[in-house]
DNA sequence: AAGCACTTTCTTAAAATAGTGG
DNA sequence: CCACTATTTTAAGAAAGTGCTT
């Protein structure tokens, strides 16, 4: 097949949709816009496949980058619950009852928008207890110097303390480190699609351990 | 401020889809 | 089914914007 790769005549501003070769484009730039209109357009297609013709169905969108973007029809997690319970169509039960309406995603956006802020508060707070802490030379207690007439036992002791200290903060860090699914009306596409019950998530690693859209994997 | 990884907007032509007839 | 036409939708190209990190 020949592409002609065709020039823009006089007075156009654009010289509108080319036809490309499927392969791999060799610029970034052109890779991130593409992956963004054609994810869209995948996403919407789906959507509506799954009213058209009542399918259910999960897609799963991976940039280079590794930022995933789902679409799921009711959602992704009856989906893909019943893909790995190896479970056929018919053997499901009707998935009107499933459905989650867009109210409920945006209840729940609301919702993580709070924790979102609450969190930034948070971390707020403690930097600027860490400059306090600077400027005044007033460390934590571990900054302190070590008790030199501690004996044996009172070490031992204070070791365990150590211990559970650091077992519950490592129990905590875990708990953040867990992805929080959210579902949520997804912000990158637009409404009225043909199917209001969409489900997008999209992970990026960041320090929010997962509260907003862009969950840590 | 600069760079990165997308996202959006506009224009336009290619491609998909629906409708119709054989 | 297939072929054709009309209409609608999609996505390339170009450029600008957004949000985040360093």
């Amino acid at each position: 097949m020949v592409l002609e790769k065709k020039v823009m005549t006089k007075g156009k501003k654009s010289i509108g949709r080319q036809r490309i070769e499927i392969k791999e484009l060799d610029d970034r730039g052109k890779q991130q816009v593409t992956f963004s209109k054609r994810r869209t357009g995948l996403f919407k297609k789906a959507s509506e496949l799954c009213v058209l013709c009542g399918a259910e169905v999960a897609v799963f969108v991976f940039s280079q980058k590794k930022n995933m973007y789902s679409f799921g029809h009711p959602n992704v997690e009856t989906i893909l619950e019943r893909y790995l319970d190896g479970k056929t169509m018919s053997d499901s039960s009707s998935s009107s009852q499933e459905l989650v309406p867009v109210d409920e995603f945006n209840r729940q956006y609301d919702q993580l928008q709070k924790e979102l802020e609450k969190e930034k508060m948070h971390l707020a707070e403690i930097e600027e207890m860490n400059k306090k802490m600077k400027n005044t030379n007033v460390g934590f207690w571990w900054d302190e110097p070590f008790d030199e007439n501690m004996g044996l036992e009172e070490m031992e002791q204070y070791m365990k303390a150590l211990q559970e200290v650091r077992r519950k903060v490592e129990a905590r860090i875990e708990e953040f480190r867990m992805p929080r699914t959210s579902l949520m009306q997804p912000m990158n596409m637009p409404m009225g699609l043909g199917n209001d019950f969409v489900n997008v998530n999209s992970w990026e690693s960041n320090a929010c351990g997962g509260f907003v859209c862009w969950n840590n994997m």
